[in-house]
DNA sequence: CAGCCACTTTACGTTAACGTAAAGGTAAGG
DNA sequence: CCTTACCTTTACGTTAACGTAAAGTGGCTG
């Protein structure tokens, strides 16, 4: 019972069969077959959450991808797995960025709903 | 000296000029025009420095739009108040998913970056 | 005044990330 | 046996966010 089909998946996540198809195009999954039938195992269900949350983040596929492909094992080549911590920490550095604007956006939209409630307070009234 | 010239700010945001004459068209910004040439306000600047924030947050422009929109005055229709209040709950929403996501991603990096470090010092030696 | 630089508009081209339609295989159920 | 419900591949279409090229304008500068 540990395997999924690629409409239940697509229902989970709320995405369509053809955006999953179109990870695998990408390399970014790589679910095994019955027959022709694809079926999914609960690593696959990770790799698809991870790549939706990508998503979330503003990153590309292709950054997924190469994010994605950081957890796994394999990396055998110490130049490898040099450039793998510089990756992260590029990663990180962007991450640290991102968390920086919204604090940034969040303290502006607090600022503009209490505009917009002190505009309802004065002007609550004197409307139709 | 508050004002600005398409190059000038596309050079402090490392921008192309066309990209900021791409929001322009989809009335993301409006500079004044000095002849046929564009002539950039602090609060021009400000606001291409907003539309920016929004796309490292994966942002459409045009929900950057909404967005900064939110910032200006000129909102004397309660109703619109209102929707705007909504609007701003919801970027809050969407914001905080994104934090929530963040703070999984760095765990996750620190745990690939500790995997590779592991690597490296059991692997860093029977290599050429 | 020739040349260069920065600016302009117009318009077609490109990439990513899917959408959508066509045409078909397979297994369960009435 | 026929429909229904999934699954498949192939392939062209679409949208957002610009890139890029062409052709022209305005000012200053040697």
């Amino acid at each position: 019972m540990a395997e999924y089909s690629i409409s239940q998946l697509a229902k989970e996540f709320d995405v369509t069969t053809r955006t999953i198809r179109h990870y695998e195009d990408l390399g970014l999954l790589a679910p095994t077959r019955r027959g022709q039938t694809r079926v999914y195992s609960p690593a696959d269900r990770t790799r698809l959450r991870l790549i939706l949350r990508g998503k979330r983040l503003g990153l590309s596929l292709d950054d997924s991808r190469e994010i994605i492909d950081m957890y796994e094992p394999g990396k055998t080549n110490v130049e490898q797995l040099k450039k793998l911590i510089d990756a992260i920490q590029a990663q990180r550095t962007k991450l640290n960025q991102q968390l920086d604007d919204i604090s940034k956006l969040l303290k502006d939209l607090n600022q503009a709903e209490a505009d917009c409630i002190e505009a309802l307070k004065s002007n609550g009234k004197p409307n139709p």
